[in-house]
DNA sequence: GTATTCTGG
DNA sequence: TTCTACCAGAATACG
């Protein structure tokens, strides 16, 4: 049984603060003689970006650690990060932390760029478990039954809202003896982690994803992340007037239409108005709160039948939508050091192991309507002498798809190169590809699309606004015509339920809990799951 | 804080 | 018989 300093089992643990140059000079031969090194940095902020170093801790044997405090003065915060130099240079390291992103945003702030690999304990659990929670204090209390010290404790709680509401303190603020404390305990734990972390690794057989994909990345992304991209202020400005203008003029017209005035913005009273007062459709499906579906899916249906106020609604709800949360929001983010936007990437958060992004989430920006598109203007070259470049895989989850299955007609077409969705329908439909019609491609698309989510004849008719006969008359075609895509779903589903896990072709592994339940609809999604998760993720080389 | 909606892959 | 396409982040309304 590992264990952690007092609480736990009365282990005698020993913090020490290094100040003086002489100490931090004995730490760092100390810490020469260390492979791998435990480290982890208190800053005065959640925002690596923006934060200021207040002090770095190291650990190299679990009850140790060392915490080395960084004063407000940045020249001799500087002067103290050169005395570790001869460590960040050495690329024989193994620099062990939890969110190391985090740590080495920071730290390439003040200029440092540590050479050695890491080892980090966020990623080792991501890729153990990867639906669970990870943050360090849970999994202290989790894998080596200990409780650590809030930080609520050193700076109070996150601010509230409303007046008289306390806001957080600042880490700098806190002396010395408590900040010790606080940071040699998440060192020490953060290697305890680690201790416990390793063996599994090799218990789940999740090492391969581990060491060649997750640590490796780690630095890849504190450079994207460091570098950012400069965004067009007076573009957006603009923009934004322009929206505004626009957005009202659909208001308005939506008012004038519906005889009363409301939120348009509510989507509780936009359903009363139609559904109650205007009566657009007697059978208007609810919520499971009681209030009317209003999504842009029911709206296009009443649509279709003639009601024009609802196309007003939906460019009130188009030009809202890109106001708020893109040309509003992007200038808001620009950080005011580097004039550029830098977003941050949550490495361990989708449990497929795709990644996130997030403050902005520069993964959503609009592209697939006119006016969203016009956002993308907005994120522009340094100067006039670079360019943005962007590439694309192309179908990258459809090929995934033919390449573990083998379908024998999959695969050829992507190997002819001629339009995937082409290829599929003329195959559903039995016609030469060159009679295939945009009608039947458009299905055809829906299908791929679908396969890859384990959709059924209900979803595919709801989604293309055919009959369930329809519906399963393609699927059936489908699954005649790519026999080995059929095959590859039972399969899969068969090694779930006999494993209780998936794996891609990199060997993540997602678990799934709920393959063998007795429960239609739990099992439905757990088989779901099963067939899209390893189509997420490329094999690399 | 939860629900709904909408943006992307 | 059942409920119906996976994974995210963010804004807004509302209690």
């Amino acid at each position: 049984m590992l264990t952690v300093d007092k609480n736990i089992n009365n282990v005698p643990h020993t913090y020490t603060a290094v100040e003086t140059d002489a100490d931090i000079k004995q730490l760092v031969n100390e810490l020469k003689k260390h492979t791998e090194i435990c480290f982890d940095s208190e800053t005065t902020g959640i925002d690596a970006n923006e934060a200021e170093l207040v002090g770095l801790s190291f650990s190299v044997k679990p009850g140790e650690a060392w915490y080395v405090p960084c004063p407000a003065d940045q020249n001799r915060t500087k002067e103290i990060l050169g005395l570790f130099e001869p460590l960040f240079a050495d690329p024989k390291k193994i620099w062990i932390g939890q969110n190391t992103k985090y740590d080495l945003l920071v730290l390439k702030w003040y200029g440092i760029e540590p050479a050695g690999n890491i080892f980090d304990t966020m990623l080792a659990h991501y890729v153990i478990e990867p639906d669970g929670k990870r943050s360090m204090d849970i999994l202290s209390e989790k894998y080596l039954g200990y409780e650590p010290v809030h930080i609520e404790e050193l700076i109070g709680k996150k601010g509230g809202r409303g007046a008289g509401a306390k806001t957080q303190g600042s880490m700098r603020d806190v002396e010395i003896e408590k900040i010790k404390e606080y940071a040699g305990e998440d060192a020490d734990i953060t290697l305890q982690l680690k201790q416990v972390f390793e063996p599994m690794l090799q218990q789940k057989e999740v090492e391969k994803v581990f060491n060649e994909v997750e640590n490796p990345l780690v630095k890849v992304l504190v450079d994207m992340e460091f570098e950012g991209i400069k965004i067009d202020e007076g573009f957006l400005n603009d923009y934004s007037k322009e929206l505004e203008k626009d957005a009202k003029t659909a208001e308005e017209s939506v008012y004038k239409q519906a005889g009363v005035r409301f939120n348009l913005a509510s989507p509780k009273q936009l359903g009363e108005v139609l559904f109650d007062k205007l009566k657009l459709d007697p059978s208007a499906k609810k919520t499971k709160t009681g209030q009317y579906q209003t999504g842009e899916d029911v709206l296009l249906k009443l649509a279709a039948r003639g009601n024009s106020i609802v196309e007003d609604i939906l460019t009130f709800r188009e030009l809202t939508k890109l106001k708020s949360t893109y040309v509003d929001a992007l200038p808001q983010l620009i950080n005011p050091k580097t004039g550029r936007v830098h977003t941050t990437y949550g490495q361990a958060v989708a449990v497929t192991g795709r990644l996130a992004s997030n403050n902005p989430n520069l993964q959503n920006i609009p592209v697939r309507t006119d006016r969203g598109k016009e956002i993308r203007k907005a994120f522009i070259p340094r100067d006039k002498n670079h360019l943005l470049v962007s590439a694309d895989y192309s179908q990258i989850e459809l090929r995934i798809v033919a390449a573990i299955s083998a379908d024998p007609n999959m695969c050829q077409a992507f190997k002819a190169g001629t339009d995937i969705h082409t290829a599929t329908a003329a195959r559903v439909y039995n016609v030469p590809e060159k009679e295939v019609t945009k009608e039947m491609r458009y299905k055809a698309k829906s299908v791929n699309f679908g396969i890859i989510y384990g959709q059924g004849a209900f979803g595919l008719a709801d989604n293309l606004g055919i009959s369930r006969t329809e519906a399963k008359e393609i699927i059936d075609n489908y699954k005649k015509e790519f026999p080995g895509i059929q095959q590859y779903m039972d399969n899969t589903i068969n090694f779930a339920r006999e494993n209780g896990y998936v794996e891609t072709l990199m060997g993540r592994k997602r678990w799934l809990r709920d393959i063998n339940s007795a429960n239609f609809t739990v099992r439905g999604f757990a088989e779901r799951n099963a067939i899209n998760s390893p189509s997420r993720e490329p094999l690399l080389i």
